[in-house]
DNA sequence: GCCGTTTTCGGCCCGACTGTTTTCAGTCG
């Protein structure tokens, strides 16, 4: 049973209430489990077999019954009584743009519409302009919202995103009159997808910014337009929404396009036990006075919290945080001094020389690189003759760096499937910085690939465990393994887990960061350069580690090289002095 | 259905825009 099974069973269940017209908040807090169960990096499975679901904010008895019960059996009563009540096509109506619960409703009993085709018949056919607040312009759009559901890509990784926003938020700053420009949403947070941009403008002369917005460059349709706000499309198909305040507004606006949802009802509902009125105008007293809103912070202050970074306000526990003092001093780009995964020329897919990943690292002012270049069973992988000719190529170029930067001889060794490593251990105990990773055989099961990991954890020459879940964001799923069960033997054996900055692996992910933290297990972000240019992309790698309530001291390539080795030491059990010679990179 | 700096019952964030309406319901974020 995975989680996803779980929220989509939640999912569907909010969906079918809403058609039934059940109280709203009934639906609101099957969304809110939903979406609490979404962010759980562990198996849920878990926690209902320890009876610890209720632990889980917004899940109460209820909830925790229906979760429990779907664990167990697949299904759940309620599901199926409300599965009853209501025919499938209708549930998917509700994905077609502007079509909402009532709308839907509508149609199925009105109509008995049960189809995405059959409600385009009739959009197209002048049926559905005989109902009730429908008209010609309502079945027009419907028509259109159908086209675009049929063609429609999911969210976007926040890399594709960021130049679309940075590119409009530098034409909105053109424009004369504007103050500030900036992009909100998911963007701001970091999050790793993004459905959709949420740009803030301040200007004293908004109707100017709302007219002169559908016309930038990038822009093919106008979806809607109010005196400040505009929603628009661009041609790779991000719908991106402007919305522009006067400048006494700009940090609640702020504040409030930043969200997340969760984290604006909460810090609303805060505000409402105060006394205070939210909104993206500014924080209100009783008398309606305006009491903060020019800045972000103030926002905060007026509801008795400090700033909150964006990357943690995800309606799970900061602002009980940030009232408790408890909030974390989450790590920066500049504390990393280095990075841990890096490939050269030496391997088959990457491109880069020693010296210009150097020239680059330098740039970048990274202080120490670990080069990390795969092992034998990858295509043209290093065998141990072939690594001990780069080591010394290596380490003569560490040389003749002097330092800027250092370069650490490593290897990204593959876990091979029975969870030995690819290359002896007399090798392997040589190097700097051991990076292992399972690059083949994903479709084990759970327990097999958690054993194949605990093993390759056992080595006693592992310093980081590599791009953990294998998952590519939009195109492979992570391989099962349990999570939980890793954590604790990197604990025992003082192996680190890698945040891989790669924008298209981001993995560990955020929630899982938190998990590892919490069970005392050090982190790495390293960038998995396969190109000097991609040594840039340890940022994302930050992003996700903020998002991930993760500070300085939780990750190791924030410690200065001599700090790193000698961590790195105390951490390996088999060094070249003790080993013994017996066999291939296996625990004893 | 959830939850507690008024509450174990009675609340539950707030506003913009559209289309179809002469005042607002529905959708969205």
């Amino acid at each position: 049973m995975e989680n996803a099974e779980v929220v989509a069973m939640l999912g569907e269940i909010a969906d079918l209430l809403e058609l039934t017209n059940e109280n709203p908040f009934k639906v609101r807090a099957y969304r809110r489990a939903a979406q609490v169960v979404d962010t759980l990096p562990v198996p849920i499975s878990e926690l209902v077999h320890k009876g610890e679901l209720g632990s889980l904010p917004g899940v109460g008895d209820h909830t925790a019954e229906r979760i429990a019960q779907f664990v167990e059996s697949g299904t759940c009563d309620v599901l199926e009584r409300l599965r009853g009540k209501v025919p499938p096509g209708v549930m998917e109506l509700l994905r077609i743009e502007s079509v909402g619960p009532k709308t839907a409703a509508l149609v199925w009993k009105e109509l008995g519409l049960t189809s995405v085709d059959a409600l385009e018949e009739a959009a197209l056919s002048g049926r559905l302009a005989t109902l009730p607040r429908m008209g010609a312009k309502r079945a027009e759009a419907i028509v259109s919202a159908v086209a675009r559901h049929r063609s429609r890509q999911g969210r976007v990784p926040l890399h594709r995103a960021l130049p679309y926003a940075e590119d409009l938020v530098a034409r909105l700053r053109a424009i004369p009159g504007v103050k500030q420009a900036i992009a909100a949403g998911s963007l701001r947070r970091h999050k790793e997808t993004v459905g959709d941009l949420d740009l803030l403008v301040s200007s004293t002369d908004p109707e100017r910014v709302v007219s002169a917005f559908p016309k930038l460059p990038g822009v093919t349709t106008l979806l809607a337009q109010g005196p400040t706000k505009s929603t628009v499309r661009l041609s790779v198909g991000l719908q991106v929404d402007l919305r522009v305040l006067p400048p006494e507004s700009f940090g609640a606006a702020l504040h409030y396009f930043t969200g997340s949802k969760a984290h604006n009802i909460a810090l609303r509902t805060r505000a409402l036990h105060r006394g205070l009125k939210v909104s993206e105008y500014g924080v209100f007293d009783a008398k309606g006075r305006r009491i903060a809103g020019e800045r972000e912070e103030d926002v905060f202050r007026a509801v008795g919290l400090p700033w909150i970074p964006p990357e943690l306000r995800e309606g799970l526990g900061e602002l009980e945080a940030a009232a408790a003092g408890r909030l974390p001093t989450l790590i920066e780009e500049e504390d990393l001094r280095g990075d841990l995964h890096v490939h050269s020329e030496a391997s088959a897919d990457a491109s880069s020389s020693l010296l210009e990943l150097a020239s680059a690292a330098r740039g970048f002012g990274r202080s120490y690189l670990a080069i990390t270049d795969h092992s034998r069973s990858r295509p043209l992988g290093l065998d141990e003759a072939r690594l001990r000719e780069h080591l010394d190529t290596i380490r003569w170029m560490d040389r003749e760096l002097r330092g800027r930067p250092h370069l650490l001889a490593g290897i990204e060794v593959d876990i091979l499937p029975d969870g030995s490593l690819d290359l002896g251990a007399e090798v392997l105990s040589e190097l700097d910085c051991v990076v292992a990773s399972v690059h083949s055989r994903f479709n084990m099961s759970s327990e097999e690939m958690t054993e194949r990991m605990v093993r390759a954890l056992r080595s006693g020459l592992v310093h980081v465990l590599g791009h953990p879940s294998g998952r590519l964001i939009g195109s492979r799923d992570p391989y099962p393994y349990d999570l939980e069960r890793v954590l604790e033997v990197a604990r025992e054996e003082g192996v680190a887990l890698e945040v891989n900055a790669q924008p298209e692996r981001l993995d560990l992910t955020d929630s899982a960061c938190q998990r590892a933290k919490e069970a005392g297990v050090k982190l790495v972000i390293s960038s998995d350069s396969h190109n000097a240019q991609h040594l840039d992309d340890l940022r994302h790698g930050v992003w996700v580690a903020r998002r991930g309530w993760l500070e300085a001291g939780d990750v190791l390539n924030t410690l200065s090289l001599s700090e790193l080795r000698r961590h790195f030491r105390r951490s390996r059990r088999v060094s070249p002095s003790t080993w013994t010679g017996e066999g291939p990179g296996l625990a004893p």
